[in-house]
DNA sequence: AAGCTAATCAACCGCCTGACG
DNA sequence: ACGTCAGGCGGTTGATTAGCT
């Protein structure tokens, strides 16, 4: 998955790195630090340019780096974050200890955005209306997912008492969105009012989508 | 089994910023 | 004030894998 080693016009070599260059990479950074990049892979015997050797080590190679799937938790944060500070990646990756900003970055992207941008819009004041909806994403807004969940609870008094009175249950909606891997069910993106009149006219309007879905069938 | 497409993620590129002379 | 250099950042690319037809 990543790109083919080859040396460039400078003697430098570019693409993967081999499992030679990260030992003798991550030997020297542990030894000697890295207080001048451009000149450590001439005294760590690596035929790098400087910047590719700190990237190699801030993505990769840091012993502080975490390795493997996000946990519900480190990805809500990512969310929250990105809310907060748009796409400054490095500024997420200093609130999420083990994750550098490039892995947190392609997390968002590749897992993440889909799920937020349809009915928010104050992250990307340079997004034009018609960017905001492609049809690839599907647009849901955590932050908002708590919002109808608290409303539907009102509406659905005696489902919500049930899930509440058991702590082995999912207690919000705000957290029975964020199960990884699956998307939640589609009605979620309707208009919040639509929504509401559905659920209060007619149970069955709304519900056959939701049990479609295997993780929302337990609960109701 | 083969071909195609989408998803993933390591690595690169170009730009910006701050330090220094 | 200006130029140079190094480090850092965000956007993009491209090789590989997985899944689908």
């Amino acid at each position: 998955m990543v790109r083919t080693p080859f040396i460039d016009r400078d003697g430098i070599k570019r693409g993967a790195w081999s499992e030679d260059e990260d030992n003798k990479l991550k030997t020297f950074v542990e030894r000697f630090g890295h207080s001048n990049w451009r000149q450590l892979p001439k005294y760590a015997g690596l035929m790098r340019c400087g910047k590719s050797c700190r990237l190699r080590w801030m993505n990769y190679l840091r012993p502080d780096l975490k390795k493997g799937n996000y946990c519900l938790e480190e990805e809500q944060l990512i969310i929250k974050l990105h809310k907060e500070l748009g796409n400054r990646w490095s500024a997420i990756a200093a609130k999420l200890p083990g994750r550098s900003d490039n892995n947190i970055k392609n997390h968002w992207h590749a897992h993440l955005k889909k799920r937020t941008p349809r009915l928010t819009n104050n992250t990307t004041s340079s997004t034009s209306t018609s960017e905001q909806f492609t049809d690839d994403e599907a647009g849901y807004d955590m932050k908002e997912l708590p919002i109808i969940s608290c409303d539907l609870s009102n509406k659905l008094n005696g489902i919500t008492d049930w899930i509440e009175e058991d702590n082995n249950h999912i207690k919000t909606m705000e957290q029975f969105s964020c199960i990884n891997s699956v998307e939640p069910p589609f009605c979620w993106t309707e208009p919040i009012d639509n929504f509401q009149t559905e659920i209060t006219s007619d149970i069955n309007i709304w519900s056959e989508p939701l049990f479609d879905n295997f993780w929302t069938q337990p609960f109701f």
